[in-house]
DNA sequence: GGGTTTTATTTTGTATACAATATTGATTAC
DNA sequence: GTAATCAATATTGTATACAAAATAAAACCC
């Protein structure tokens, strides 16, 4: 019931799999937001050349992860409080449509599964483990968004979720707001247990509005976005 | 009051307009479902190099325009009801959220604009005129989008139509389906005006549910998808 | 003839080379 | 000193060259 199958030795073209170590350097904020990606670089650090890495980047450009400016390279697209409020509220919209689509398509094993993973969240919980906690809780909420069989919604709502994936709110995750989003889940499940889509759906838009709420906070906590240094440049002749 | 602003002869880089360029063939049929990209005949017939129209299909690529088959190139996107049914959904939840939002964020010179081009739509369905109805259709839809004031959501909502448009589903868009769609404008109007948020939502995920209906008709009809002949081979010496 | 292996050819993937644009440091003018 | 100008350099964009894989024709076998 692993939604990341991917052998890490499995074979694929270069581009690829530049573009998915992108990816992660920038959700993970190695290449924090208005960062220039200086090809040069790259390439020295990946050690490809630099047509894969110019390819991997076109693609992350049309997911939205970078920005592309003509004749002027590309850079990691901005984090400010606007961008992800549209964000989650488009992933708001698509968690509903998915908790309609999951109660009516959903199988009963695939129901039971997500019961047990929500069991294993709230021993997360109950532990304190905030880092298998957070795991779980992304876990749960792909197996919903795939439970409703809409595959071009699955591959959106992950595209999405890497965008937000980028803000580190962890800080800003308090005792008492995992305890609510918690409750939440409780409630989520037993809409879906239930087979209630309006229910569902209006949990899920609510789950991802207090989601907002807290991902705002921090990033009016944050404040202004992480610019590279510059490198000193040779002297002249 | 256009959204297609882009000067036509707009410097841009190569890889950029060759997207367009392959985009518009893809939307247009020149390039089927299911078809090959060869490199060598797109590169001879655009008069590109292989460079930029790569980055091209990998945008197209994230775009879910066109699929990569490692070591085998790019194809174009299969075209089933499956396929269309899953995006016409995601569309729905999109504009339903589009919907409320506008109701709360467009201001009244936009709800005017999009008044205006209603009537303007009203009388291409009084003239009979389908081409120019269509347009205007579409323009009054993204008008809807981009009043909620959501990039994200207008960005993503744009490239989700991309792929509908593909269906050419003209043929089966009987006179009485066409009433019925004046009729849900005019509804969805009236709930814009009168700014009701939940009453807007349902009425387009309603419009595109009946959408939904007529395109399934026609994918049905046209059956399998086109695909290209393959052209003879030189002999060997 | 039908199936299998071998070899030629095409096609794709990646690296590099060249061209155009942008940037930056130095130079100059005031 | 500051602003404008200019030239060196770096960076990006595009074309081509080379390598690897896939495909298709031919040769072979029975």
């Amino acid at each position: 019931m692993n939604n990341f199958v991917d052998t890490p030795l499995a074979k694929q073209t270069l581009n690829a799999s530049t573009a998915e170590q992108l990816r992660e350097m920038i959700v993970h904020g190695t290449l924090p937001p208005g960062a220039r990606l200086n090809e040069r670089e790259l390439t020295a650090q990946l050690g490809v050349s630099r047509t894969p890495l110019r390819e991997a980047t076109r693609m992350l450009a049309s997911e939205g992860m970078v920005e592309l400016l003509p004749n002027r390279g590309a850079r990691v697209a901005a984090l400010n409080v606007e961008s992800i409020s549209n964000t989650l509220q488009v992933m708001g919209a698509l968690e509903g449509l998915a908790g309609e689509l999951a109660c009516v398509n959903a199988s009963d094993a695939t129901v039971a599964e997500i019961r047990a993973t929500h069991f294993e969240m709230l021993a997360d919980h109950a532990r304190g483990d905030r880092d298998s906690y957070f795991k779980r809780n992304q876990t749960i909420h792909f197996m919903i968004i795939d439970a409703g069989g809409n595959a071009v919604l699955s591959q959106l709502y992950r595209t999405l979720n890497a965008q937000v994936r980028r803000v580190r709110y962890m800080a800003n995750f308090t005792q008492a707001r995992w305890n609510q989003a918690i409750q939440e889940h409780n409630e989520i499940l037993e809409a879906l247990v239930k087979r209630d889509p309006a229910q569902l759906k209006f949990l899920l838009a609510d789950h991802l509005a207090h989601k907002l709420t807290v991902v705002s906070q921090t990033l009016a906590a944050q404040a202004v976005v992480t610019v590279q240094p510059k490198p000193p440049r040779r002297a002249r002749r």
